[in-house]
DNA sequence: AACTATTTATAAGA
DNA sequence: TTCTTATAAATAGTT
């Protein structure tokens, strides 16, 4: 509009078209909010730039962007919602669906709900069990065996600590610079030690179980949402 | 903008003020279009007179409102619509959950993500699965069983409709009334009897299998929404 | 980002 | 509301 009248149509230099983007937007917020304040109204602008994507927006004071939303559906009457809620709710029913399902798997591997698997489905579902069992039973074992090897080591400690504490003992016995003198000062120092050393056994163990097999039932191939 | 400046200030006139909001409204709708045309631009814009109360909109043709607001905010980020559905984000939020559990319980009874188990919860899961495994190998036979005893009863049928079949071509051979002379008539109602029979037998057999145990295991009672 | 010749928008009046 | 028109404002092309 200046320097020769231009055509209305998609500018195809970009950064022509940039440039004007620019311009034009700041005109237009410029004249939104004059129309805001000459005339009492509420406006609101958004725009998306198609070469930057970016996006930009004007929207009166005294007025923010979810009211201008609400107020505009109040206005139109259609309910721009309903479509993002039935989408929440497409969601929902389907988590249900697959809550189901994960339900009855679990209570097929509890031994329920078994009249309607097939014999071959039965098959499987017991290799699976059977499987799973060893690899449950081992890793019950390997718990106890950590267990009672804690509670051994402990006790070696223990009694190395008690045999130590003997012999110093004697020590100090046999020693005429001491005889039957006790000042209990190094006394209590041996117990302290024999009060710190068993946990340097007792940190939790937490062994890597390997186990191969139970993977790859089609029961389980429900599809993950999100 | 002609004929004398304005201060850009609400225009105390009503008459005036209303001429001028649709002037410029006209004149911004214009600007707008011509933004989108030239650059290519989405462009919403969508005003309320607070004198008449009348909401006025324009938009980018190839582009709804709808589509505006959804684009909006996932540019913007915030869900403007997440007040209103709480409560079904809530319940997305905790079915998620659950279903992340029940994936969990399942892939535990499938010998995996043990580590994080006690020692008293993997005894627990033993015997559960000893006992479920049982169920489940009893259904198995018991369904092993059924085909067999169904199999049996077939064979059977076959037999008896057979050995009939063949008492009639005796008695026939015998009878001198048909002599060596066969219409083929009656044999054919017989062919078609058999071909009858055996279905008798074969119609679906659903026992209804008792079992007990299983229950009342703390790794299910996850709580059910609605 | 600034300049400016032109086009466009529009205030006031009809 | 719409038209007219003098004038203010916006802006295309250029620097």
């Amino acid at each position: 509009m200046a320097r020769g009248k231009i055509q209305i149509k998609r500018i195809e230099n970009t950064t022509n078209r940039q440039v004007t983007y620019s311009k034009r937007r700041n005109g237009l917020f410029k004249k939104a909010n004059e129309l805001t304040v000459l005339c009492d109204a509420k406006v609101s602008i958004i725009m998306f730039s198609s070469s930057t994507g970016k996006l930009h927006e004007y929207i009166s004071p005294s007025i923010t962007t979810k009211e201008f939303f609400d107020l505009y559906q109040k206005t139109v009457g259609t309910d721009l919602w309903s479509s993002h809620y039935e989408n929440m709710q497409e969601n929902l029913r389907k988590l249900k669906e697959v809550n189901r399902n994960l339900r009855r798997e679990i209570r097929q591997r509890m031994g329920d709900c078994l009249n309607d698997l097939s014999l071959e489905e039965l098959r499987l579902l017991e290799a699976e069990m059977d499987q799973a069992t060893k690899v449950i039973r081992e890793r019950k074992l390997k718990v106890i065996s950590n267990q009672i090897d804690t509670q051994r080591k402990k006790y070696n400690n223990e009694k190395e600590v008690h045999g130590r504490l003997l012999r110093d003992l004697e020590a100090r016995a046999a020693d005429p610079r001491f005889g039957l003198v006790d000042n209990g000062v190094e006394y209590d120092s041996v117990i302290g030690f024999s009060n710190i050393g068993p946990r340097m056994f007792a940190l939790s163990l937490q062994p890597s179980h390997p186990h191969a097999g139970a993977e790859g039932s089609d029961l389980t191939t429900y599809p993950l949402l999100f």
